[in-house]
DNA sequence: GATGAATGAGGCTTCATTCAT
DNA sequence: AATGAATGAAGCCTCATTCAT
């Protein structure tokens, strides 16, 4: 297999997306995406295994790059608060920016087989690490309530959030998903905070 | 196509439910579902149109008979807390009691195509509304915050609620799912209360 | 099997050619035609072996009808001519009377599958052999060639005829079928008669 | 789909005449031909966008050639009998040299659904309009009745040259369909000619 | 490295026929 | 005699993957 530093590693990552966008999960042939990629069939087997590692390595690199923007710009700021927000903050703006993305990762990838979506939750753990880091800091700081299962805040956390996406994304994106930072924001903090 | 009265039409319907949860979405051919069934392939047409037709009517039997369940429970109690806790403890309670179907809701059936994720959307509606009625209660009565969006309010409710689930079934139900009603409940009521 | 006496014996076979001519050959399922003779599916196999033997039996019994009655206004005549004159016309005239029935016989039937045409092609012989009686008659009395070949004359009639019923049914029954006896008459006599 | 140039193309049409013709129409499954053919099932799907459209382009192509060579004979000749001659004798020439072909288009194609009936409907139009042509050169040269029909004298040339067919079909070939030539010009001639 | 024609296994669905009532 | 629910065999087509060029 070819190293992915080739432009068409991306170039078939970018492809698959966009068509899995287009024609959704069940229509994404590997000839179609080959053709927006403007590559033959064959040349996906030099750089994926299979059409599921082409699946896999899309979700984890738009994954990864996701988490590393969120982890990057939630560093930037220090009190948890702002953490919280900017999470909720990065994570609608990304998938405002990038609607074919919002579709593949809300919608479509989630009707792919057993396998995939094992590797994919184990992708998502990174993201959960992330708001379980987040979490235990406002206990630390004795912001957020200290008996409260770390990992139901996080289910709370990210089921908000991802359900809220997702809603968007079923109404066809119909309106602006930036403006629920702030009511997202103010739900959560309620939810967690230590009164 | 034979009315739905007879037995048939459930056995088929519960053999659909076990055999996605054992093998998959995608390895739930009609064959398997009919030798599960106890029926001939051809007898699943007497009573589905197509093999989507018996997927969709598995989730809306389901899913209608789930929240039937929830709106009863809920109306025999009072308050607005009751309502929300009988909420959280009649969906964990029946999925724990279920496992197949959890699975079959949680994973499996989100992997099908685009038609039926459409219909199950339309059937998700109805358990929407009930939830925004408990909201609409508790903001009436003063309890809720009533600057907030309904619809981000329901969001969180069903987002925390279905990420909890969700998490279960990955884990594989190794923990007991009744014993997050209270910490979820909890959670909620402080995100909602007016305070 | 039930003797054909019964009522039911040509309701099956009444509502066989209906829905043949309806439907089309290939959409003429059992059921359906169960359903027009309003009898049960099961019903048709007390009066027929197979659904082949229906279809069967329902070129033969029309067929035999329609050469006896062509044979008895043969007979009414006496001139060769006015035999010829006659088969063309009672031809024609049961068909464009009988619409269904010509659908069934020009296009429907000829999709049948090998066993069938092969019966069919028995059934047809009888008309074969009264349209060459006449020729014989024609030569007999020295008005038709004598040199040629009987089966050659033969296959012009029928040829002609034939396809000048389906050329009409083919044009959706759009004009006067009894308006053509004329010419096709004229055309034969021309192409027969001994000069 | 690939394109129609390909050896393969010819050689799934050459294959689906003999299988046809072997087996019948009914009995000609798509993995029948595609053995005969020496190719893959899904291979047919490369060059052909269903079975039917197979079956079309075979009757398509062979219909379309049939008719160029008549076509062709016809110009070398100038008076119109020898033109009819040429068009019964190539007609009889090309079926009694290829007889699975002779066996699939009297026989079998003529048991294929409605909309494939159709378009061979459109494709025999070509060769009713030759037919056509040259009657009307006919009567412009005097030589054949000015009052008649030209759809009834064309019904009556094709009606008697198919039925002659179909009937050496029907008797599995025994005789010299050639030898039928001469006496079915005669018979024609005989017909048409204005005495 | 790149191509793309060829492969072939596997599943949904139809419908003539049966048989218990 | 009549019913009609149940049967199950059989076929068209898709599409991820390969490999000769």
């Amino acid at each position: 297999m070819v190293k992915k530093a080739g432009d068409k590693y991306h170039a078939i990552i970018d492809a698959a997306v966009k068509v899995i966008a287009e024609h959704g999960y069940h229509n994404a042939q590997v000839t179609k995406i080959a053709r927006e990629a403007q590559v033959a069939d064959g040349t996906i087997y030099l750089y994926f295994e299979s059409k599921d590692d082409l699946l896999i390595s899309l979700f984890r690199l738009k994954m990864t790059r996701f988490v590393e923007k969120v982890k990057h710009q939630i560093e930037l700021v220090d009190t948890v608060e702002q953490k919280l927000y900017q999470l909720i903050y990065m994570h609608f703006k990304q998938l405002a920016m990038d609607q074919d993305l919002a579709i593949v990762t809300q919608i479509e990838l989630r009707q792919s087989n057993r396998d995939i979506r094992k590797l994919i939750g184990a992708t998502l753990k990174i993201y959960h690490q992330l708001i379980e880091d987040l979490i235990r800091q406002g206990i630390d700081e004795g912001k957020f309530h200290q008996q409260l299962d770390i990992r139901v805040m996080r289910q709370m956390i990210f089921g908000t959030i991802d359900e809220t996406v997702t809603s968007w994304v079923m109404k066809e994106m119909k309106y602006d998903l930036l403006s629920l930072v702030q009511p997202v924001f103010f739900l959560l903090m309620n939810a967690l905070k230590c009164k």
